[in-house]
DNA sequence: GTCGCCAATCGTCGATAGACGATAAATGTG
DNA sequence: CACATTTATCGTCTATCGACGATTGGCGAC
């Protein structure tokens, strides 16, 4: 059990900035790929976000795919399952688990 | 939506840290109050674990009162309610909500 | 009242995160 | 081939985190 604290607290680091809640946002609300407009969307220099998305991509979050002269990205929700897990197991001490993950994860 | 991200990146800030995980399940399998056997529990020096128990104090995710000589932690679940559902958001963007909470928390 | 225990706070240190500008790499276009 | 565009990376700076020892404060025991 402790050997997943160190990767659900990865997963939660990587949710504790606004700048990457947003970018995560951006990405939920973008149906396809999205390149450079993340940039004027959160705001900040570019150099700062790619830095944000580097640590997205590096916790598993994001993935992101070079598709000609710009990169794709994209949501990858399973990688939030052990933190929504750990959550859920606090915010329902009663009731162990309410909802099984339905797709198994094969990266 | 921008104002509660400042809210849920120090809800996920609290959680990034194994230490802080460890205290959280503690407090979980504890029934009661709980104080200085956190300490030997986690391996850190007595200071630390103020610290962080301070840090889930500031952040809303635990409860400490005194009682008599010691402090007695609980749990406070509610708090972590935003994040779960950013990210139930991000996990299930077909199905809205996969599981509503069956009591509300009334801390 | 004095002592001992437990928790909180203070001060300090090294490590890490976050932001930025500047620069380099990759790719499609003229 | 040269150019423009887009993204990734590098270097640097400041701010914050995390850990610790030492000290202080509160409270019960004696």
């Amino acid at each position: 059990m402790q050997d997943s604290d160190t990767e659900i607290a990865d997963r939660a680091k990587a949710l504790a900035h606004p700048a990457r809640l947003r970018i995560l946002r951006l990405l939920l609300a973008t149906p396809g790929c999205i390149g450079g407009d993340i940039v004027e969307a959160v705001g900040l220099a570019q150099s700062t976000v790619s830095e944000h998305l580097r640590i997205l991509k590096a916790a598993g979050v994001i993935t992101g795919e070079i598709s000609g002269p710009r990169t794709c990205y994209a949501l990858n929700p399973a990688a939030l399952e052990p933190l929504a897990e750990f959550i859920g197991t606090l915010t329902a001490p009663s009731a162990a688990v309410c909802c099984m993950p339905d797709e198994k994860e094969l990266s």
